[in-house]
DNA sequence: AAGGAACGAGAGCGGTGCTCTTGACAAGGG
DNA sequence: CCCTTGTCAAGAGCACCGCTCTCGTTCCTT
């Protein structure tokens, strides 16, 4: 059940005080994991800097793993946003366009906050399950691939390969299940290659951020856009 | 400097029983990681297990880093020697058969030894900088790749795409300093495709290692095997 | 106005990595 | 053969951690 004072205003001066106290405490939280990342992250030393004592942080996150929960859902908040917002800004009959800003975007992000994507996209935090909570915010970036990918296909502007190899029965259920749970059309040998190229995507921006392209790729940004508009013909976008 | 026993046999008593100490220690420790992972690997609770103090641990790893490192050089050596037993039991010239097998066993590997992954293609662990020794062992995989495209490249079995792009000149001499540092003769827009497509498999690993293929692909058998034989296409072995 | 809920402070528990000292013991040279 | 030298395990201790509990106090609701 979420925080009453996130659905309706806050009235009392003690709940306007809480959510005041609860705002501070995660961005603190969020500056000392830009700092030490989440396995450094410490209760303590986020009460230290607001000046108050450890146990007082327990009224407002019932355990650090909830305070992780909680910028979980801020940084796939914060990602979803960015894509949203890069792919908002091409013209929406522009397939190849949107794919190339929404990527560029991500890896932007992902850059500017590696500690935060290492969060969502890194190594689980052992003995720490996701809560269902953060399901929702997960969606948000994928939504953006998902969306262009049926605005294109409707649009009749994603070109096929010539030689189409068959999709396996299962993963095309698999497919077809993910199109129609968001609401889109989207043919699956389509949405394959999407996934296909969105899972390159992160592949390259989770090596660039964790040090396996050092001494292999030195111009990472160049790197990036090359790969960017290979995997947009891969989807066959126009 | 390495510890002079792995170099040369022991002689004393005391510098065997030094080396099976060192191998003990870091086998505990593999166990240890395998239940709680990078962050929670306890210098203390392998002690424990082994019987001693905690302090007299530090009589044979310097710090828990050192002996974090000496688990990533295991880890980058095990993934390494898998990739390379796969790719040599599969016939020379089939560059397209040697790239499945030894993406197969890439991910084998993964699903086999999770928190090993996490723990070198994972998120970095904070505050921690993997030192000189690692990237030895760390090119061991990236070589099979590199030596299955120049054996095809060598043998004219790779079919470029009509529509070649134009690699841009920094990406295309960092492709040919990679190359040439290894040794082998690849050309670089063949190269380039194998590293886009060496990052996508590694990028489908994560995603499925990582979580975020929960609630999107069931099946992830038929997936990855199906984005294997794309990334093949897509690298243009044949 | 009164009762109860929420709050911050503090002490404390068991855990962590790491340092330093101490005493036992083995190795090798005189 | 003895004795110096170096290695070793053990223990105490430091500063930190997440978390729990208690205790007054403050605020909100009835």
């Amino acid at each position: 059940m979420p925080d009453p004072e996130s659905t309706s205003a806050p009235r009392t001066a003690r709940a306007i005080a809480r959510a005041e106290l609860t705002r501070q405490i995660k961005d603190t939280a969020r500056s000392h994991l830009a700092e030490t990342g989440a396995p450094g992250l410490s209760l303590r030393a986020v009460a230290r800097e607001l000046g108050m004592v450890s146990s007082a942080l327990y009224r407002y996150f019932p355990s650090r793993d909830e305070l992780l929960t909680a910028l979980i859902i801020d940084a796939y908040d914060s990602v979803g946003a960015a894509a949203e917002a890069a792919d908002a800004a091409v013209r929406r009959s522009d397939g190849r366009g949107r794919f190339r800003a929404t990527g560029r975007a991500i890896r932007s992000w992902a850059r500017a906050n590696p500690h935060e994507y290492a969060l969502v996209y890194g190594s689980p935090v052992p003995g720490y399950a996701a809560p269902e909570d953060t399901i929702g915010p997960a969606t948000r970036a994928p939504l953006v691939l998902m969306r262009l990918l049926a605005d294109a296909s409707a649009a009749g502007r994603v070109t096929e390969p010539d030689h189409q190899p068959g999709l396996p029965a299962s993963v095309r259920s698999d497919l077809a299940r993910l199109a129609a749970d968001a609401g889109l059309e989207i043919p699956p040998p389509a949405l394959a290659r999407g996934v296909l190229a969105w899972t390159a995507l992160f592949g390259a921006v989770s090596f660039e951020l964790f040090g396996q392209f050092v001494n292999v790729i030195d111009d990472t940004d160049a790197w990036f856009d090359h790969q960017l508009d290979r995997l947009t013909d891969l989807i066959g976008l126009q």
